[in-house]
DNA sequence: ATAAGACTTGTCATTTTTTGACAAATCTAA
DNA sequence: TTAGATTTGTCAAAAAATGACAAGTCTTAT
């Protein structure tokens, strides 16, 4: 998906020619706000992804892919990351999951 | 750097042999939550990082690639985001880049 | 031209999340 | 033990995200 969350909310509801009242509504969620999320100025709550899923009959799991991917990629836009600093914050990730076995493990004992 | 920015504050105190309550009091910060920072039970507030730098003498710009990488890191590592994934978010970031820049010229124009 | 519906924008109250502060507990070394 | 250092728990305050509504613009059909 090479588009925001928001712009690939609005595909998909374009494309079942819904209009914004209409899917607000579904998604128990005002219009005016919906437009805003649409827009980018707003975020789309976590919690209406299985709705979102079910209206337009998507894997949730994938779906769910899409808006962390697009949730990151906002974030390294606005901090300016570079690639170079992206792969240090990927280290570093794997940093604390092994600090997390080791808890694990810690705790077996 | 790595470990987290927590751990990373922790070595630098102890580095100068500061306590707790020493390094907390030139940050205008409660020595418990110091010590919830370096446990990485609460984050460091971005707004203190330029007195961080000045305490221990290092490169603000520097300091503030530490940080975002550790935010992303944490992210990345709470979102169970795979370097496939994190591919994608790399991808949209870009993807936004490229639509500011577009907003940009549209301005100029 | 205008009326209706679709969408956008601005604002503010409410809710949620994050932070600051303090008290009390635990831990450690003299 | 006891003094200092650190950790943990709790709660109020501050900040950020969200919900709701009013009023605006834009488009299209008549």
């Amino acid at each position: 998906m090479k588009t925001t969350f928001g712009e690939y909310i609005r595909l998909l509801r374009t494309e079942k020619d819904l209009t914004l009242t209409q899917l607000a509504a579904k998604l128990n969620l005002d219009s005016a706000n919906l437009s805003k999320i649409e827009n980018g100025i707003r975020d789309f709550d976590e919690k209406r992804l299985p709705k979102l899923a079910n209206i337009f009959g998507l894997n949730l799991k994938e779906l769910g892919e899409e808006y962390i991917t697009d949730q990151l990629g906002k974030r390294i836009y606005e901090t300016n990351c570079t690639k170079q600093l992206l792969k240090v914050a990927e280290e570093k990730a794997e940093y604390r999951r092994t600090l997390n076995k080791n808890l694990q493990t810690e705790k077996a004992v």
